[in-house]
DNA sequence: CCGTAATTTAGGTATTTGCCTAAATACCTA
DNA sequence: TAGGTATTTAGGCAAATACCTAAATTACGG
């Protein structure tokens, strides 16, 4: 869980979880969108991925990341439970 | 936000959260509950404070932190909501 | 096996973080 | 003013983070 809160601490992994939201992308395509070099792209990937918030398929040569949305929820939903907020949005009426 | 995410990143610092559920503390009584020194726990208030998550009261030589529960909404459900979560959580019966 | 592509690991540096103790500041009371 | 309490600022150190280039690894096609 503190896993999860350091992965998202910083705005290039952050940025990785909303590209890929469009569906799971290879380490060189996401890598390519970013101004930083892949080795340290590959470093952001792999905290990604022990946070648990992303999943590596290897085809071949080339790893295919996607995201693990069900950490994302587990760990943030159950923060801001944990903090009494009401996640449903239902304060004006 | 990014401010936010880092500040949400030292468990330290989401467990002061947590005990500001509760209501308003000094930073003497939050400190006192934690393992690391005043000072220490002074550097954690002020960046709580710089994101936006509490607020100081002062009362005379004491200050009060209180929690900003709408920063925390603010970010991290937007944040979710910008992963495609849907925040209802309503998958187990 | 050789060449090429995709990705990570290795090695190195600058900056930031987290912690400490000591000192300063701010406020209150006598 | 002097003394006491509450909290932060200053200064310093060890460890972690984020970045880079170069090299290694892994897989595939000929």
């Amino acid at each position: 869980m503190n896993n999860v809160f350091e992965a998202l601490a910083h705005p290039t992994r952050r940025e990785i979880l909303e590209r890929l939201k469009s569906g799971s992308k290879t380490a060189g395509e996401l890598a390519d969108g970013f101004d930083v070099s892949k080795p340290t792209m590959s470093g952001h990937f792999a905290k990604l991925k022990e946070a648990g918030l992303i999943q590596a398929d290897q085809k071949g040569a080339t790893i295919f990341y996607s995201l693990n949305l069900s950490t994302l929820e587990e760990v943030l939903l159950g923060f801001i439970g944990r903090m009494g907020v009401e996640p449903n949005g239902k304060e004006e009426g």
